[in-house]
RNA sequence: GGCGCUAUCGUCUAGGGGACUAGGACGGGGCCCUCUCAAGGCCCAAACACGGGUUCGAAUCCCGUUAGCGCUACCA
């Protein structure tokens, strides 16, 4: 174990290649509950230097998913593509302190003798020669103005760490190969700007994708060869489809985005996705953000790769639906019921005690806020839609339905008061007297009050729904029965 | 191929030498509740990859095998 820094500084280093990815956002959700738990700070740099792949629009799609998942960050973002002049000149230290040297292998050649050793089964590894090159010669033909690429000097021995989440990992230096920091045209390779940029950054733990192992004794030997001070590493687990493969497009959607717009909560999500590579133990599932903080310490990170698991992810959002304190679920679902066309803005102001009590009601059954907007069109719309299906099963007989209907609405219309006691001892005197189970009543009325055979207890559908709008429902039911019948009669 | 990482129910996981008849959760099945559907409650099926050690005793420690994954660029 290597001692706790007293005031810990993370980063999320993203290359902007495409969208923020499930697997990406648990990374920065671990950086930022370890910063937010030991409070250090939590940085964010954006991993531009290969000019070629990255875009604008994807450093815009990970700014609006960290912020949609509210991992907020300190300081300035930083972009490596900034840096390029400090990356050059830890370079030039290098081969200036001898722990590197100029190499004037060309791709070609390289590719050539890589092709060679692999046609003869063995590996390849770059055999030093520029290393070998006589100064004078190296100096003839960088003068000559001859391309070369910067390489850094595998030392002797063996590099090792004790990481935060799988303990000592060591690699024999003998396996690793002089590996390029310097291209050709000056810029610096992945490996070199990651460390000279963490240094810059006076970073003191770095937390990324278990991918990353590999990459981290060569990093180890480049602060030493700048002499810096080591961070504290912790390779996290991958994650994977539930085909055990890599995460990918083939598993459906993997940008957090996708999820935003399926009516996830950014609550749920994070929960999810914090129970994948860590456990905060004693069986502890369903937590909010404040509680995760709490709970998070690195003692709690796991070392297996995690499949991610969709249906779970579901059930997460149901439970954190039901959860949430109301006001905090009314402002995002509020604008999908504007977006619905079901209502505006100041006819929900002026009866908030009632559309929040909606919204309790309807959450209950609802999985995502998508839900929860589908099933709210009955309590809003004048008219409605009827579901063939229910209405096969329900209103199978026309003119039954139709009167059954229509002595259903003298009752709930006779009622004293549209409470629910009361409205439901109406309904079922009216099936006493008509020798009825209380089903046959309530099934047909639930038809005509929502068009669907499914939906909340019917005497809190009638209550949500008000005593206009419910009789006015009915009454249309019975209107839309009964031409129906006149239809099937002729 | 080389190097590295990993290995408990289908999935997420608890467990860290005796508390294990291996616990919880998702999903699946059943029951209860009930006006439907959810939610909720109860119950059931379901796992220590394999082989050797160490030990009085191994899911737990060690070695090996196997399998999966990662890396192996003038990508990040």
């Amino acid at each position: 174990m290597t001692d706790t820094p007293r005031r810990p500084r993370l980063r999320f280093a993203p290359s902007p290649t495409g969208y923020l990815h499930v697997g990406g956002a648990r990374t920065a959700l671990f950086n930022w509950l370890y910063a937010k738990h030991f409070g250090g700070q939590f940085l964010l740099r954006i991993e531009d230097t290969d000019k070629a792949r990255g875009t604008d629009a994807s450093t815009r799609a990970i700014f609006e998913g960290l912020q949609w998942l509210g991992l907020d960050w300190q300081e300035d973002v930083v972009y490596q593509g900034a840096n390029l002049e400090r990356h050059q000149r830890d370079a030039r230290t290098m081969l200036d302190n001898g722990a590197a040297y100029r190499c004037f292998c060309t791709p070609a050649e390289l590719d050539a003798r890589r092709k060679d050793a692999e046609s003869r089964k063995e590996s390849f590894k770059y055999d030093r020669r520029c290393d070998r090159l006589p100064a004078n010669e190296v100096t003839r033909r960088v003068a000559a103005g001859e391309p070369f690429v910067v390489r850094f000097r595998i030392p002797e021995g063996t590099t090792s760490w004790d990481d935060l989440v799988h303990d000592t990992i060591s690699f024999p230096n003998k396996d690793l190969e002089d590996f390029v920091i310097l291209r050709s045209n000056a810029t610096p390779i992945y490996n070199l700007a990651v460390v000279s940029d963490d240094m810059a950054m006076d970073i003191t733990l770095v937390m990324r994708g278990d991918d990353h192992i590999s990459n981290t004794p060569k990093q180890i030997l480049l602060y030493k060869a700048l002499g810096a001070a080591l961070p504290v590493f912790a390779h996290l687990p991958m994650i994977h489809g539930m085909d055990g493969k890599k995460l990918s497009k083939r598993h459906g959607a993997t940008a957090v985005g996708d999820y935003q717009h399926q009516g996830l909560l950014p609550g749920a999500m994070l929960n999810f996705l914090a129970l994948l590579g860590w456990s905060p133990g004693e069986d502890r599932e369903v937590m909010t953000m404040e509680q995760m903080i709490e709970l998070f310490t690195p003692d709690g990170l796991l070392r297996k790769a995690a499949i991610f698991d969709p249906k779970k992810l579901d059930w997460m959002n149901g439970q954190h639906l039901s959860l949430i304190p109301l006001a905090d679920l009314e402002p995002t679902v509020t604008p999908m019921m504007i977006e619905a066309g079901f209502v505006d803005q100041s006819s929900l102001d002026s009866r908030r005690e009632w559309y929040m009590s909606l919204l309790d009601m309807l959450r209950v059954r609802a999985r995502t806020t998508d839900d929860i907007v589908r099933q709210a069109g009955p309590y809003f719309l004048d008219s409605i839609a009827y579901d063939p299906e229910a209405v096969a099963k329900n209103w199978k007989d026309p003119s039954a339905a139709a009167d059954i209907l229509q002595s259903t609405a003298d009752a709930l219309g006779a009622t004293s008061s549209w409470t629910p006691e009361p409205l439901e001892a109406s309904l079922r005197s009216l099936a006493d007297a008509r020798g009825l189970a209380a089903g046959k009543i309530f099934q047909p009325l639930r038809v005509a009050l929502t068009g669907l055979a499914v939906s909340p207890g019917i005497f809190d559908v009638l209550v949500m729904q008000g005593r206009a709008l419910a009789l006015h429902r009915i009454q249309s039911a019975v209107r839309w029965l009964e031409s129906s019948t006149n239809i099937s009669a002729s």
